[in-house]
RNA sequence: GGGCGAGUGGCGAAAUGGUAGACGCACCGCACUCAAAAUGCGGCGGGGAAACCCGUGAGAGUUCGAAUCUCUCCUCGCCCACCA
């Protein structure tokens, strides 16, 4: 064996035997219980981060563990590769999206291979692969066939130099396109929408199906979805035109002194007067030129114009004034609301600014209800006082008037219960080259007709010229775009949008369960065997849109009797950051790279000389504190890498990249090898222990390495704590060093566990130090051990000694001492003693084996 | 404004009602070495000679006992946000 621990020798070599013996592929074998571990996979732009690789280790080690379990386990990769990168690509420097795009694979993969990754890689996906979105476009037809995709006009960022549509990652913070600098406008175009609206209501109750999320993320998907009850009201003009408004408070219906429409209401040229219409005119154009830039903006002063028209308050019968607002948005409720300003905060801010009506006040405060000077601001607490100025509901709680209300509206007419989703349809029309066409025709006589399934997939065309400029490049595509129509015959169009590359990520763990199948999307059988996901592990980022999206496509999938699960992700772990550190110049907010820094210890600018500022942030190219893990492969090898990453930090917390520590592991490793190379080489190999008497410290060593086995496991299974169970790694690796015991079979056991449980952390050392342990099968092929009850159990106990809550001492106790039996002896100790004088016992609380706590007077 | 989470040594972190700081990093001392590195051994929250005292963002509470549970407040991070 060698005596040094050379990661450069052993990594390649164990890589290439899994390799060859196809050690990552998925077992068939159905009499074993399955275990789907899933990392979030990635976009291939051609260079593994530090964020993959963590991503990636937990993932691995979850698998690894699962298979010493004696479980099947699918843990598959793939790529998530259509995408606007790869068509920049293309315009920047002549390369095809499609070979630009597999070479970065190509590299990406190899480069997660060197990372000791147990993927089985017979089931890789690759979404831009015409055997993938060839299902895609299946699926986008089931959907069209469910009636739930439908197209619409919406807006788009409009490049006026360029003539050209851009993605919203393509305009720059201050509204500007990336590539030539005009300010962008907004177009009208006729694009396609997914309706998961439909669904909003079944993703917010399901959330509850997911206990294995976290809370986190379970909230963020149920605000997303907005859910809100109220009311909808139908207030009219004096010109007799309906306003629907949507409410949460129709409780303060009664306090409503205006309305406000949005800009874009259709309603609003009909409202205006002679005198008002050109203040209207100019405010919505105004309103129309505000980027999102400007509306998310934080100053928030409140704008707004009066329409001219009024409307009547139809529970009170007050005439109210109709005003034109950008503080309400077309895109929710009805894109109106009935103004509460004594009881709604915003609807305060702009009648203190107009100076309109406050009063009435239809709850407390009590002060003087009817002068509005008493209010400074809203009062939008409901939780206690009843109602007045406020007809049939005056004399009500909140809670009480709020059901009440709702009678009322029904009875007369005016209202219904409402609930209302702040979730929108899914715009899914992207106007470019690199993504999954959409299949469908447009025929001028039969409207939309479907691509035959027999003529999927509508494949990409690779003769295509990329400007940046114009329309899409399928769009100047002639002999792609005209076709005949499937259905009459007649000369028509290929739709030229692609689809949301989300689309392409929301079904593809579905696909891994039969993923070389060319004739169906997947069998039911195997998709209803694998699926759900057991463990899905990736970013928190994706917290919302893809999983949500997913989330969505396996309950239309479903619906569609395609696969019999509701939820397609049982537990998640969302992965901190990496970071690293980071130099910023405070006064010119330059970040500088530490090569560039000649005293790390006093860091200063090397072309202003200033101080310079130095913290902790993700990692990220314009920061320029990016840790390449190609660099830290070569030095210290991926078991390094994979330990420190794992040990740093619990994996839901964000994790400082450190070369110290990255040092450390590495030693930790080398004391393993030298452990083990300390053993083989004396030459005498005795057998593991069985049974048999032991010495004490014997015992205490069979003690230790059972308890690692303990906590390893926990560890790994109850919560993924990788950090401790690595700690106890080290923990037993310490007592292994300390026990001068290398002839017995104790210290053999307690050698060959440690190796084990390294396994799923450090699965390339582990499987050299196992041979070297004299194992001709795959330590990743051995069983996990179990840990020992009567290994576990110590001859003596610890028991400490409090008096009054506050620890005083502690003596040893038999392990089997009974609770009175512990008492006594605590209460003999000196320690004890030297209290019980000084004062009353009053009584002793035993927790047997760990503490006796006398409370003394 | 709403939601979620966090605050513990010089640092990353353990401990989820029972010995606060496991494990590691950094640092200090010793051994080995001509020397350094590597490695090994030991130390390492603060105060104190010691007995002990203090200590988990601040304050109160519950409890025999609180980093952990409850309340109030402060600070930081993330997500959403004129959402009616």
């Amino acid at each position: 064996m060698e005596e040094r621990y050379n990661p450069q020798a052993i990594e390649p070599k164990w890589q290439n035997t899994w390799l060859e013996t196809g050690a990552d592929r998925t077992s068939d074998e159905s009499d074993r219980p399955k275990f789907f571990a899933l990392s979030m996979f990635p976009y291939p732009s051609g260079n593994l981060h530090m964020g993959h690789v963590r991503n990636y280790s937990i993932t691995d080690v979850i698998a690894r563990f699962k298979r010493m379990n004696g479980f099947r386990v699918l843990h598959p990769m793939g790529w998530d590769a259509f995408g606007l990168p790869a068509e920049n690509a293309a315009i920047d420097r002549g390369i095809s999206p499609a070979v630009w795009t597999k070479q970065n694979i190509a590299q990406m993969r190899t480069q997660l291979q060197q990372l000791g990754l147990s993927y089985d890689w017979d089931r890789e996906v690759t979404t831009c692969s015409p055997d993938y979105y060839r299902w895609t476009q299946w699926l986008f037809l089931q959907f069209l066939d469910s009636g739930l995709a439908y197209q619409k006009e919406s807006a788009v960022n409009w490049d006026p130099i360029d003539q050209t549509v851009l993605a919203n990652e393509q305009v720059d913070a201050e509204g500007k396109s990336w590539r030539s600098g005009a300010v962008v406008e907004k177009r009208m175009l006729r694009q396609w929408f997914l309706k998961i609206t439909d669904y909003a209501e079944q993703l917010l109750q399901d959330l509850d199906k997911l206990p294995g999320w976290p809370d986190k993320v379970r909230a963020m998907q149920a605000n997303w979805i907005g859910k809100s009850t109220g009311a909808r009201v139908v207030f009219q003009t004096e010109a007799g035109a309906e306003i629907p408004v949507f409410t949460t408070r129709p409780d303060t219906l009664w306090g409503a002194t205006f309305m406000v429409l949005s800009p874009e209401h259709p309603l609003v040229p009909d409202l205006v007067t002679d005198t008002t219409k050109d203040k209207v005119e100019a405010y919505k154009t105004a309103a129309a030129a505000k980027s999102e830039i400007d509306r998310t903006d934080d100053s928030r002063e409140k704008t707004g114009v009066f329409s001219g028209s009024y409307a009547i308050n139809p529970v009170n019968d007050r005439k109210i004034p109709i005003w034109v607002a950008d503080y309400v948005l077309m895109g929710y409720g009805t894109g109106a609301i009935m103004a509460v300003p004594a009881h709604d905060q915003r609807d305060f801010d702009f009648a203190t600014a107009f100076g309109l009506d406050i009063i009435p006040v239809v709850f407390p405060p009590d002060a003087d209800p009817e002068t509005a000077e008493t209010l400074t601001e809203a009062y939008a607490d409901n939780a206690a006082g009843v109602l007045r100025n406020s007809g049939p509901l005056d004399g009500l709680t909140v809670p009480d008037a709020k059901q009440r209300v709702i009678e009322h509206l029904e009875e007369k007419q005016i209202g219904t219960a409402q609930v209302n989703y702040r979730l929108r349809d899914w715009l899914i029309s992207r106007q470019r080259y690199w993504g999954c066409p959409i299949p469908v025709i447009l025929c001028p006589d039969c409207g939309i007709v479907p691509v035959p399934d027999d003529q999927l997939p509508v494949e990409l065309p690779a003769d295509v010229e990329f400007t940046g400029r114009g329309a899409s490049p399928l769009a100047q595509l002639d002999s792609w775009v005209h076709v005949d129509c499937p259905s009459c015959g007649t000369a028509a169009r290929r739709e030229t949008d692609t689809m949301d590359t989300f689309i392409d990520s929301s079904w593809y763990f579905l696909r891994y369960s039969d993923a070389t199948n060319d004739g169906k999307v997947f069998e039911p059988n195997k998709v209803n065997d694998w699926l759900p996901v057991d463990q899905y592990v990736g970013g928190i980022e994706h917290a919302i849109l893809h999983l949500l999206y997913s989330r969505f496509f396996t309950k239309v999938v479903r619906d569609r009797g395609l696969l019999n699960f509701d939820e397609p992700f049982k537990r998640l772990l969302t992965q901190g950051m990496v970071q690293s550190l980071t130099y910023k110049d405070p006064k010119t907010n330059e970040y500088i790279p530490a090569d560039k820094i000649e005293v790390l210890e006093k860091p200063v600018s090397p072309s202003t000389g200033n101080k310079l500022e130095v913290f902790f942030e993700k990692m990220s190219k314009s920061k320029y504190n990016g840790v390449d893990p190609q660099s830290v492969l070569q030095h210290y090898g991926a078991d390094t890498a994979r330990m420190f990453i794992l040990f740093k930090a619990p994996p839901e917390k964000d994790l400082e990249w450190d070369d110290a520590d990255v040092e450390g592991q590495f030693r930790f490793l080398n004391r393993v090898w030298r452990l083990v190379e300390g053993f083989v080489s004396q030459g005498a190999r005795p057998e593991v222990y069985e049974s048999g008497d032991l010495s004490k410290a014997e015992k205490d060593l069979r003690r230790a390495t059972h308890i690692a086995i303990k906590e390893v496991t926990e560890d790994i299974e109850e919560g993924y704590q990788f950090n401790t169970a690595i700690a106890e790694l080290m923990k037993l690796n310490n007592a292994l060093n300390d026990a001068k015991l290398l002839d017995s079979p104790v210290y053999a056991e307690g050698l060959q566990t440690l190796v084990q449980l390294l396994a799923p952390f450090a699965p390339h050392i582990a499987e050299e130090l196992w041979a070297e342990l004299g194992h001709t099968e795959s330590v990743h092929t051995s069983t996990w051990p179990t840990a020992n009850a009567n290994a576990l159990v110590a001859d003596s106990v610890t028991i400490v000694i409090q008096v009054n809550g506050k620890r005083r001492g502690e003596f040893e106790a038999p392990s089997d001492v009974s609770r009175e039996q512990q008492e006594e002896l605590a209460k003999a100790t000196d320690a004890a003693q030297k209290y019980l004088a000084e004062g009353t016992l009053r009584k002793a609380i035993v927790v047997p084996k760990k503490l006796v706590n006398f409370v003394i007077k």
